[in-house]
DNA sequence: TAGCCTAATTTTAAGTCGCAAACTAACTTG
DNA sequence: CAAGTTAGTTTGCGACTTAAAATTAGGCTA
């Protein structure tokens, strides 16, 4: 409730944070670019960047000559301070991955799971955790981002409402607690999560005003306002797939009818496709592959490209609400289907974006096809623990208090 | 582009702000009350508040015993230091009025303009001000925020666009210098300034996250977010009437088509009204008797009635849809016909609302009616540089650098 | 009325911070 | 190897917030 006061050393934790941010995202800098970048004095730069070396944070990369003059030493943040663990928690399992603080990589175990029981899960994001973590010191984790299929209401301790896996009021970070972890643990949303990758290695690179916009079996968005991922009062802000887009219309499993979701999710093709047919009972292998060949048949069967066309038309208006509402620089179509949609049907796409939008939003903004997969709902968990740093400039794991220079 | 750094001065400016912001919208307060909320040390407030009341922004107003000790000796702004102007530029006239700092109005003026040429506006608003402004020193005019239909691309100078009016491209600011006006200027949308009075003086107080659902001839909305308007990236974000909620419906003339506002602004509703039953011709004297009448009918005529009916139903289920995208905790239908229906529909536009959302946004905000009527866009409009007064916690018309305390 | 008590403000004495200016370091050139 | 350049450090200072001590300002009591 306090708008909270601004002391002396906010400043430094502030500037702190600036450089540090700075120097992951633009990659490896001399002092003097820095200082540029940031715009603090070359002696603040000096002093600051001399702390976060001494803790390890960054360390020098070699150096670049500087025509005539004394050569410029490169400092980057270094890969090797710690790492960071991103969970994908799927419908039909889990992913578990291990990055270094450069986002490489280092492990990976995956587990299927289907009766989706929330204590066998959180069992298995730790005995998943426990696996990954075992080749490198348990002291360099600084953290552990946890994506779920669902929304996640933000507090003391993270709940999770996720439908697709019946959990309704799913204390989960406590469940992984009494699983015995003792990490941070950064419970989000996949689809934010999955945003915040496009925002920070994929197509939402370098803008400010952002909205990612996936679409799969489920429907939903993540929506960059000014740089960071926007959640609302309890976070469960995006849920873009349960907007109406035909009052009255298909009805949809959230219970509602004409949501978006229930035209351009997945299942929503598929069963559009089956009535337009006429034919009801072709259940195909699985989804992905049902709208693939749905995809596939569109060159030969009209029937397949109508639908194939009402889609992207219904999709272009859910975007279009979503241009008129954000005003964003920048779309980010994602997901599965949103790619392979994007792929196919990308005029398209945006003819109908443009004629549901206004003129004038829709003159400020491009759309772009997502440059991540699936895959990326990992690493953008993993994110989670790397922007806590960020922010802070410090270690995620220890309290903010006096830094009390030893 | 770079990171605005932080430097040892902005902490004064920002504490100076968060007092004065403090003082303005929770009254008067002693300097013991403000060192409680704002956290600072009684110290700090002691010095800021010097400050301030030698600036002559801020002073006492009696005191208050405190049981046994040394009676506390309130602070509240000085609604002297200063006045500001709020102009509402609507389809048929403009409204000019003058405001002291504790946002009393002490004068007003309005103009009647039928044929909207910018040029004329410009001038009307230019001497409507010199009228208003007559009456007070010319030197205590802090700014003027001008309110305008339509949507507002921010820069070095404000462009308009606004198709009631026949705008497209209109740079009303330079405009309204051309006319001789030497004052801050503030443009803005209409909406968002009526939203931002319903933050300030209306059913928004005391909430960060709120969305007002403005719904008249036009409809639109003002998204406070984390207690800011939300602007988007050339902030022509909110524009909620335009968003596509019956994919392929009713032509708008926005040019799209289902439009919310094709089914719930004015003149949807009427000319769904005239279809419904089956009459084109019964052109009403205007729009907002139009939609009094077509309330008082529904008493009597059951096509007026499931006409009406019909409208709380899209209504709810686009507010619905802002429910789902922005998670907000308070939601604020105004707007002349919003207050219309909301009078006598409400619980129906509630659980129209409550059907199209998800379940867990839903149960975390809360509908309201609106308490401004549109009188309140003016107010809003010069709410800006109050706004902008609080903000830099000084006179908004000094340029920003070294106080030079003298 | 003098003296005591309590609670609100102000002063005072640190301890931080970022900055400009003065230096030092590390190369290139001629 | 001296002069010229550019990068990064150190120094001294002014501006800030804070905790603690000192100073009000009423109310009460004797």
């Amino acid at each position: 409730m306090p708008p909270k006061r601004t002391t002396v050393r906010d400043l430094r934790r502030q500037n702190r944070s600036t450089l540090l941010s700075t120097l992951f995202f633009d990659g490896p800098l001399s002092r003097h670019e820095l200082g540029a970048r940031s715009g603090l004095s070359a002696a603040t730069v000096s002093n600051v960047t001399g702390e976060l070396v001494e803790d390890g944070l960054v360390v020098e990369a070699g150096s670049v000559d500087s025509d005539g003059g004394r050569p410029r030493v490169l400092l980057r943040v270094n890969p090797a301070y710690g790492h960071v663990v991103g969970v994908d928690v799927g419908e039909t399992g889990i992913k578990v991955e291990l990055f270094d603080l450069g986002m490489t990589q280092l492990a990976a175990v995956e587990h299927n799971l289907s009766p989706a029981d929330p204590v066998s899960v959180a069992e298995l994001i730790a005995s998943g955790l426990a696996e990954v973590v075992a080749g490198v010191p348990a002291s360099t984790v600084l953290g552990v981002g946890i994506a779920v299929p669902g929304t996640v209401e933000q507090g003391p301790a993270a709940i999770v409402h996720a439908q697709t896996l019946g959990w309704d009021g799913v204390p989960l970070e406590e469940m992984i607690r009494s699983a015995g972890v003792a990490l941070p643990l950064y419970v989000e949303n996949g689809a934010k999560t999955q945003g915040q990758a496009e925002m920070w290695f994929g197509a939402g690179r370098g803008a400010r005003h952002v909205v990612v916009a996936l679409v799969g079996s489920g429907v939903g968005a993540a929506v960059v306002t000014d740089g960071a991922v926007y959640r609302g009062t309890t976070s469960s802000a995006g849920e873009w797939g349960h907007t109406t887009i035909v009052y009255g219309g298909r009805p949809c499993r959230c219970g509602s009818s004409g949501c978006l979701e229930a035209y351009v999710g997945a299942e929503g093709i598929l069963d559009r496709y089956q009535r337009a047919r006429g034919s009801r009972h072709t259940p195909a292998s699985d989804e992905q592959s049902g709208v693939d060949s749905l995809i596939q048949a569109a060159a030969t069967s009209k029937t397949a490209a109508r639908v194939l066309e009402e889609t992207a038309g219904y999709l272009g208006a859910g975007i279009a609400n979503l241009v008129n509402l954000f005003n964003p620089e920048r779309i980010v179509l994602g997901g599965w289907a949103g790619l392979a949609l994007g792929e196919h049907y990308f005029d398209r796409i945006v003819t109908a974006t443009r004629s549901h939008s206004l003129r004038h939003p829709y003159e400020q903004t491009s759309i772009a096809l997502g440059q991540l997969g699936p895959d990326a709902v990992a690493v953008g968990a993993a994110t989670l623990p790397v922007a806590a740093l960020l922010d802070r400039g410090t270690d995620p794991r220890k309290p903010l208090s006096h830094p009390h220079i030893a």
